[in-house]
DNA sequence: TATGAATGAGGATTCATTCAT
DNA sequence: GATGAATGAATCCTCATTCAT
């Protein structure tokens, strides 16, 4: 299976790409960099790869699919009542905070380096974090057409809202000493904030 | 005035600066563009400036400094009710989005071309982060200790939380094409989440 | 072999870099001008050295050992009375002039470019030179404790003064016209003013 | 007197131009480095001096002229015995290495900087050594004409490779801590082996 | 298929020199 | 005359990309 072998090279240059470009940044990222932390010739990179924004593009999409390979998992429309939303937010916030947490350089690349690298890239970003958005959104419409949601959420900028302090958490995190212990803390304060507010 | 005319020319170049930096991003952003957009020899940015990092570093103070003007108006311990503070979140969120909308080059740079520059960098951009979470952080103990809001509020990571949204809001509205109409949409759902929560 | 390409390439730099440096100096020597000589690219040049001064240390390195070379031959104990000792200086100073003579590039170097590079250069011209003073000492030394030379001599100062004439003629030599014919003159003149001075 | 004036100023220049090229070398030495040296406005330099290569033919000059000062109060013809050369020898040792102690800048510049500087400087310094060398000459001449030096003497090489050894100590001198004491032995020492040789 | 030597476009930076005030 | 702000030619160096082996 040649295919196979090439598929397997392709993933272990993802995966040095991720760590590289996440410790050094993508522009002092070298490709010779990359081709060192693997142990090949920096000139085996072209057979796999068009160019260095040929590889970014994929490390963003390793990174993308990983993280919604967690979320997919749960089902929208699942939930009845508050109580069960809020289960299962719990279950959703683990899951990604468990990819963001075993996933430091990811989350790092994510967060960081992926801006600054031309329209085409901050597109790319933007649509994933719209993706997300939707995604979210669809959990507040299943709730306010059961009622157990505001009936006037604005849905789109409100399922945006948390999901940029999902975000902030997993970005924390990713660089905390002790990421295990704040983790709870980040959970309960957002869940808290989105099923009782802020008032006493 | 010597240092006037020397104050002068230092501030237009950051405000060419910022223009071609948010336009190109900072790698892209050769000085040559910056003297050009300003009509003026390349040469002469280096009378007024060390280095190209040095520029990213006084449109960085630039920019922050705009955005804490607005935000050093309003007093932590003004509020005594949740009412009041609604009120105060509205005035503040006010003045923010008009900086950010109205600044949108600036607001560029803050969230997209601040990082991947080296360590230096981040952990500037995370000082700035913190010290902004700090601000709303004394907000919330206010309203914690006079009884307005929850007592088992975790301060810091609610407050950063919070801010998180107000970022997300400013950076989508920063790009957004009706930023005017968008603007009620956005704080309405953050000051509502906030005070209501999500449940109906 | 692969090192062995690395060196002979390495090699071929130098040779071209003392050509180069020693026609146009090493502040108006570019390293294109190198690359060029020699019918490489530029970028190339960076492959096998750090950077100018990198070169230009190694160029210093070759010369010097160039120098060396001929001297070790020579045994200081070797001479026994006034009339080996003047053999034996002109054994030596055949040597050394034949060097200076067939490479008048790396002379020119040596007595013309290696100054003005800062403080670090300076210093290692300092110390090839007292080097060559103290190898030129050991002679005297040796005559003075075998009695056939002066007992009154300050070795130091004169075994530098010695080398100053011999670097002069190999000054002059290596820009003659005629360096074949000049070279008896100059050595007879040195080694009858050290064997019989001046006087008639 | 106008003319004076200017004159007054441009020595002031030459003076700060000696200071510092000998300091920072030629290359590194800034025409705003001389300016700020005198405290000057660096445009007024071009009032006073062509350009920088102009400043330095000057300041070349300027060294020159101080040196052959010194020697002219002597005559060549002056000396009707080996002793009495002897004693010529001192006197013009003892001025010149006066000259060279007391103005080690301007030593650093004619030993060091003035070379590496291009075809015409390089001419430049080889004529004023020739000249050095011809007025040394005239003394061997003299000698040997009155029959107390030999004369089998190649005047013209011999002389050159005094005037080496002369240079050779004033450079050392201008660079040693304690140059007073060292001074005698090398004095001692070049007069010795001119008048002696090197032999027991 | 893998390699790494070679390449040169591209950009930051310096500083001698000019000239309007 | 004096000044120093402005200029841009000049050059070092990096690194993505190619291609012969």
């Amino acid at each position: 299976m040649e295919t196979d072998l090439a598929t397997r090279r392709r993933n272990e240059i993802i995966e040095a790409s991720i760590k590289v470009i996440s410790e050094k940044g993508y522009h002092a990222a070298r490709i010779e960099d990359i081709a060192t932390e693997l142990g090949i010739g920096h000139g085996t990179f072209y057979r796999y790869f068009e160019n260095k924004m040929d590889i970014f593009n994929h490390v963003t999409n390793h990174i993308v699919q990983s993280i919604t390979d967690v979320v997919v998992d749960e089902k929208p429309d699942e939930s009845d009542s508050l109580e069960e939303y809020r289960e299962q937010l719990h279950r959703i916030g683990d899951g990604m905070f468990r990819v963001f947490i075993e996933n430091s350089h990811m989350s790092k690349i994510l967060f960081y380096e992926i801006f600054g690298l031309g329209e085409d890239m901050e597109k790319r970003v933007q649509e994933i974090f719209d993706l997300f958005g939707r995604y979210t959104e669809m959990y507040l419409i299943n709730g306010v057409e059961k009622g157990f949601l505001r009936r006037d959420l604005h849905t789109r900028e409100t399922a945006l809202g948390i999901n940029s302090m999902i975000f902030e958490a997993a970005r924390r995190l990713a660089q905390s000493q002790d990421p295990e212990s704040e983790y709870k803390l980040w959970l309960e304060s957002i869940v808290d904030l989105m099923t009782k507010g802020l008032g006493a």
